[in-house]
DNA sequence: TTGCGACCCATGAAATCCCATGTTATCCCA
DNA sequence: TGGGATAACATGGGATTTCATGGGTCGCAA
């Protein structure tokens, strides 16, 4: 299973296309992976969540065992999955972002990706800031400690 | 697992590279390991904190059997893996530690390798010294006593 | 035909590789 | 046990490759 750590800014060109981190690009690569699945993220955050397709397949796996009558399984399949896209990685490693998801996550001229093991997200780098620092706060994380997983100061 | 220990202090070139001491160079080989990961210490000290890949997939495993929908475990990825960096040793086994982590480090010309078992610490060596002596004072250990792991001059 | 996506190439900056060197620790033999 | 030969290490610097990024072109489809 790919793992994905670290934090790094790329550019969004103005074809809306974003280059996947060389790194995150090396573990996909480990999977023979060569696409990434993304969408919207799940905790209600602008942001957006990514992952090799190997993570679909065990979700897929852990719900197919559901009774075909239980709703709530239904509804949270069809939530995660209906909302799924996946973007195949260009020559270059680079990924086309849909209109949809740049708006999403208020994206617009980079994109922070953030490696969270075996998936990552995508964030607007100030979006990224703002919700660390609300976080520092809100559980009292030590002052100097990492609740910022890195300050992406406004460019590379 | 690897076990680190003894505190070495190397000089860091003027492009970023510092050469992991050899002692930890082969632990690291015995678990076929060819890069350290890194990232700030989060007691919130000025310190960078390093340990074998291993060490990272066992907190990744943790984590992927959760459910994508628990938005508590996605906080604390995002925190944990977001702020570590794999650093690949390179054939002489220096690794190129990048600006940022410098600069949370406070880490020059020379850095500062602890060995703290199944993972490691980086310092820069005034630093070291600093806390070393607070701890001291602070702990009421032995007046001459180890607390200072090592009183790194100013060279080697 | 016109707009968008897939593919290709160019470029500057940064990371990586590779080799050279001085120094220190280790080994071996008398 | 002295002392030279040898190997391991840390370090510097130049050569090469990788990476992110910009832009062009071709083809398909609305």
């Amino acid at each position: 299973m790919a793992l994905f750590t670290d934090t790094v800014v790329n550019k969004v060109d103005r074809k809306g296309r974003v280059s996947v981190p060389a790194a995150f690009r090396n573990e996909l690569a480990t999977q023979n992976l060569h696409s990434i699945a993304v969408y919207p993220s799940l905790n209600g955050s602008a942001s957006l969540t990514g992952c090799g397709e190997d993570v679909l397949r065990q979700w897929s796996d852990t719900y197919r065992a559901d009774d075909p009558f239980d709703t709530d399984s239904t509804d949270k399949r069809m939530t995660l999955f209906g909302a799924i896209k996946r973007l195949p990685l260009d020559a270059d490693g680079r990924v086309l972002l849909p209109e949809e998801l740049l708006a999403h996550a208020g994206i617009t001229t980079h994109a922070a990706f953030v490696g969270m093991g075996h998936e990552f997200q995508i964030w607007d780098p100030a979006a990224l800031d703002a919700a660390g620092d609300a976080e520092e706060e809100g559980s009292g994380a030590s002052p100097a400690g990492p609740g910022s997983p890195q300050a992406p100061g406004g460019d590379r």
